[in-house]
Order: C-alpha cells, then sequence, then structure tokens
DNA sequence: ACATCACATGAACAATCATTCATATGTTCG
DNA sequence: CGAACATATGAATGATTGTTCATGTGATGT
C-alpha cells in the first residue's frame, strides 16, 4: 500500500470508512487515549519499555491504580507485557500506537481551540 | 517544517513533547472522538457541512441528544455552526480535525486488537 | 519454609457522562 | 401577531469510569 516504507494516514484517508461496524471499535481505542493518566503511560512507554513499578513511579500513580489503568491498555492491546524475573516489563504493542500516539498529540497541539469545555 | 506540501505527524514526532502541561488538553480533546455518537457525527461532517437537523437524521440520534454533543464539540473547537436562516449549518472547524479523524480511524483500524475489554 | 519484592485483582466510592424529557430561544411565513 | 419550524438548554437519571484500600498471587534469595 502506500508508496514506499513509511505509510501514512493520508493514504488510508480514501479507504478507510467509518461504518457502523468501526465506530464502536475505534471510540473505545480512543477512550483509552482520553485520560491523563493513560495518556502519559502511553507516552512513557514510547520512550521504550520499562517494568511496571519504575512506570508508575515515573507517571506520578500509585502502583495499583497503574497497574488497573495497563490492564485496560493490555485489553485492548495497546501495549504489552513481558515476564522478566519478578518485574513485569512493558511496551507498546507495535509501531501504530506509537503513531497514533505520535499524530493524534500533533494534532491536538495544532487545533486552535480555546478549550473551554463545561463537560454538559 | 517538514520538507513540502503535506506535513505529516512523522515530522512532528521529534518535537512535539507531551509534557505535563499538554496532557490534560490532548486527554480533552480526544475524549471528543472516544464516543461513537460523536464519532458519527464527526465523520458525517467530514464529508460535508450539514445542518444540524439533518445531521441528527444521518446518525440516527434524537434532535436534543446531538445538540448537547455538538455543543461539547463546539466547545472544545472541533466544529463550527454557523446560521443560515432557520439552520445551523454545522462544518469541522479546519483540515486538522479531519486529519485527526482520519488517522485515528486508519490506525485503529490496523492495530491488531483483539479487544477484550472489561471496562475495569 | 519464610520473608520480601513486584505486580494483579476485587470491592467500593466519588465523579463524570450521554441520553431523555420538557421547555426555551430564535427564525420565517401568512 | 401567531403558528410552525429549527435549534438550544436545563434538570434528572442511569451508566460508566478512575482511583483508593486491602488483599491475593507469583518470583527471588537466604
Amino acid at each position: 500500500m502506500g508508496h514506499g516504507a513509511v505509510t501514512t494516514a493520508q493514504d488510508a484517508a480514501e479507504r478507510v470508512r467509518l461504518d457502523a461496524a468501526n465506530v464502536a471499535k475505534v471510540a473505545t481505542t480512543l477512550q483509552a487515549l482520553s485520560t491523563p493518566s493513560r495518556l502519559l503511560i502511553l507516552a512513557r512507554l514510547r520512550e521504550g519499555p520499562l517494568p511496571a513499578t519504575e512506570l508508575a513511579a515515573e507517571v506520578g500513580m500509585e502502583q495499583s491504580a497503574c497497574s488497573h489503568q495497563l490492564r485496560l491498555l493490555r485489553n485492548l492491546g495497546l501495549v504489552v507485557g513481558e515476564r522478566r524475573g519478578r518485574s513485569v516489563v512493558y511496551a507498546l504493542h507495535d509501531h501504530h500506537v506509537a503513531e497514533l500516539l505520535d499524530q493524534a498529540v500533533y494534532h491536538v497541539e495544532h487545533l486552535r481551540l480555546g478549550i473551554s469545555d463545561a463537560a454538559d
């Protein structure tokens, strides 16, 4: 597909449709990127694999809270955890997760959004 | 920046950092893409502007529910609404929103995710 | 076996959210 | 003005979510 090594989402824009079957999957996955705690976890893992406890420390979360979120991310297939002695080393599942992160951050940062929010 | 007309997020990967100040903004914005209803709204608007009522009909939502979500998206700067007679025609704010959508959908579709979820 | 470290899990709770219902605001036409 | 249409808004509600606390499970070293 595409034209070379790196496939951008631009190529896909004309092919990937957001029909009713896909919406749920996309929504569920994007929800994993919609909270500061999980976003920090993923951002840290993007720089390289890390044992769970060190990860929790670096993102400033309690061990338990971090573990709960890691389970969520694992269930969604965004991260993987491999046992290494006593530790479980976590890492992003593949390059799609890394790129999804990059591109989300990039585009959000470039929106001239005023963010007034209000929840409801 | 970049190297030509289209700037990809790959270019930005090395520059845009996800520090503590950015996380909240990114999380809040991505949350707007994390629900089927809003995802459908944005996906429909991506194909072109549309009056609120027609929009609600096409995505299968009640008028009120759709209006509530449109307010949320408006507050976040993702969509804009312009009065045209009795109607208010909604549209995506700019191309960044469109690309954010495309790329999110593209990457999520290409994750070999099993989605078992479990919420908590 | 025991103590310790590393991580996972379950229950519980406060907070947030998406939707519905009813009603208000704004606009066009007769 | 008054009726009909188009959209927005507020209150209420059921559902979901992120975190904490307490405890469980697994691995290592002595």
